[in-house]
DNA sequence: ATAATTTGTGAAAACGTTTGCACAAATAAA
DNA sequence: TTTATTTGTGCAAACGTTTTCACAAATTAT
């Protein structure tokens, strides 16, 4: 009897281990997110049809494989009935093709990329894309990885708002024929497509604004950057100042302040340059840190300091008062960024494809920031 | 001669469309965004070492495949030389895993996901993921449909503050093994873990702090949402209005409303009730539009009405006067989300694995919006 | 000396598609 | 009737990995 105890539990503990080993590897299998997916050789099976029948009508190459309707319609009506779906991985590494489009910006809490950001990804999504957002920070080190990181995952194009020195990267994508869209700012020594705004009619329209409402001494804060829309904001605010006859005053704020410290650079500023009865602002945020500064330095606005931002945003309506802003045309911006990806995308060698360069105009909206008070009087400098 | 130099013309207009013929090919080939890069298989070559033993080495198998050292150095040297990387979109369809995981907020606009999903992708990156954010909208179908798309793209796992009706999604996904992290909202019915802030305490402390600072009427803005999160806030309101012996004033508005239709819609209520010298906002977005309509009523914040926001936001310190808010702890939620979807993906079985409810405590930012003014007075009753 | 084990490596299958090519059957042309 | 063409379909290779299994050589045990 005990010899034959012993093997049955030998035999009891091997069976054990073979099960526990079984689902060990079960349950490998099963650690991603898919259950068991059909695959087209399954289909082929059931259907008793091939599975390069089967892919021919899934891309919609029926007729011109001349697949025979009645089977063209046997085999959509079982990839219903079922809900096949092909694998986009497999798809992906057999054609090459991703189906994912790169978009890098400054960043993505920024609310004029998170705007154009959210019009471009239900865009691409209609054409079936998907769209990778990621924050450059304007470093060119940090957009140097990304688009290395990209490239690894085989993404399809990319859209950029291009942080300084990242030349070489771009013309080593066009090169590999790799369809790139620029926006926002401007390379010059590469041509590719671009999609831009008059920056410098922005900063001229918004600066005149102010002396149509009868403020004289018209200071700018911006960035101290030679990206190109800052130089031509820069431009704008001069060429009216010039056209003016009067003098122009600019602080430069480096790039990457915390917006405490843009508020307390603008206040050092504004308390050195009493005879200001203006300022444009080269961007939103640093019209938010300077509307910070005048909160602080208990100033009204219009009355002591009129103000404009360059980049609406809710919070301009949201202030009081009000700030005046000069807008980038998002919804419009955003539709020809995508029509021009696509177009590029549809296009087989990208240097033969002939670049564009387009730039849509900015609007000003009129808040109360910048409005025309008859009796505008400069508080400061008779206090 | 005629016929001879027919031959040579017909033999030169081959040759051209030979390769013209190839050129296209190439050109078609290389419509992705990769220039022809190295393979595992062109390393075994030039190294004349299986792609096996390369493989092994690229995966940290050295030692457990007890590959020699020298092989070893050899091959890294060799990848470090020429820079190889393998393929991620193989690597993805041998092994079933894609590093990216899914994360699926309400609004990538919304400045509170906004932060979180910052810090989510920094984090993951460092770790070797990439996070793909979508927005729901809080639409059950989008998100639904999202979730579907996420799957086809075999992602890795997800992160997800939850529209209400996408239980059996979710389920789903855990049934197929594939890690879910729940944050921002709770489902009562599903058991994954979930990150959520203390929402009945942040607004029975805010309701509070409104009564210390000797306000008496306060009511409450709020979404017509069954959304744990919107009812724990609701409660938090109640709670602090009976303990302290008077009567609560609710708004409730309808999710999917403008800034302008919420700001009327306010407008209207503050109308109806003035003898309101206090209100409560469940979102940032419903503050938002609460000064709107404070403003339009010309109302003064916080002599008339005092106000306090839940989620914090820039804007908040920068309006005049600032808002108090609640502050949702981003940083260390985040850092909480993330750790736990880790967790989850090292495990073999979602099902093995315990489930934990993560609550973090809100913190009140008191600006002054909802400041003690010992001559607190509600002017408009009186007017 | 033979057998068993360890050590180090490679061959080949698999993941799920797409696509060049082959090919049989049907039709048209000779 | 034979040959050429069209029509409809399927085989098998390829994309670039990972991983199971096999196996030869070197070492150790018997």
């Amino acid at each position: 009897m005990i010899p034959h105890a012993g093997i049955i539990v030998l035999a009891d503990s091997l069976l054990f281990y073979i099960i526990y080993f079984l689902s060990i590897l079960f349950l490998i299998k099963k650690n991603n997110c898919l259950k068991k997916k059909i695959s087209i050789h399954d289909l082929a099976r059931e259907l008793k049809i091939s599975a390069t029948t089967i892919s021919f009508v899934l891309n919609g190459k029926a007729t011109e494989k001349r697949i025979s309707s009645e089977v063209e319609t046997k085999i959509l009506e079982y990839i219903q009935k079922v809900g096949y779906k092909p694998n986009l991985v497999a798809q992906s590494l057999r054609t090459g093709k991703s189906k994912i489009i790169a978009m890098l910006v400054e960043s993505i809490d920024d609310s004029f990329f998170a705007s154009i950001a959210k019009v471009i990804e239900v865009t691409a999504y209609k054409l079936g894309y998907k769209v990778f957002f990621a924050s450059t920070e304007n470093e060119t080190e940090k957009a140097k990885q990304l688009i290395r990181l990209f490239r690894d995952r085989q993404v399809d194009g990319f859209i950029i708002a291009p942080p300084p020195g990242i030349e070489k990267e771009i013309t080593a994508l066009l090169e590999d024929n790799c369809p790139v869209i620029l926006f926002d700012r401007h390379l010059p020594t590469i041509t590719t497509t671009n999609v831009l705004i008059d920056n410098f009619d922005g900063a001229f329209s918004a600066t005149n604004h102010l002396f149509e409402n009868g403020f004289k001494k018209i200071a700018f804060v911006t960035l101290d950057s030679t990206q190109s829309q800052m130089q031509a904001r820069l431009d704008g605010y001069q060429k009216a100042i010039k056209q003016a006859g009067t003098v122009s005053k600019i602080l430069k704020l480096s790039y990457n302040l915390l917006h405490t410290e843009i508020s307390e650079k603008i206040k050092e500023f504004l308390q050195k340059n009493k005879q200001l009865d203006a300022v444009l602002f080269a961007t939103n945020y640093l019209a938010l840190g300077g509307v910070d500064a005048i909160n602080q330095l208990n100033l009204k606005v219009p009355e002591n300091l009129a103000i404009i931002a360059f980049d609406d945003d809710l919070i301009f309506q949201l202030l009081s008062p009000s700030v005046t802003a000069v807008a980038q045309p998002v919804q419009e911006m955003s539709e020809e960024v995508i029509k021009q990806l696509m177009k590029s995308l549809a296009v087989e060698d990208q240097s033969a494809q002939q670049k564009e360069t387009i730039i849509l105009k900015t609007k000003l909206i009129v808040r109360k920031s910048a409005i025309n008070f008859s009796s505008v009087k400069n508080l400061r400098t008779a206090g």
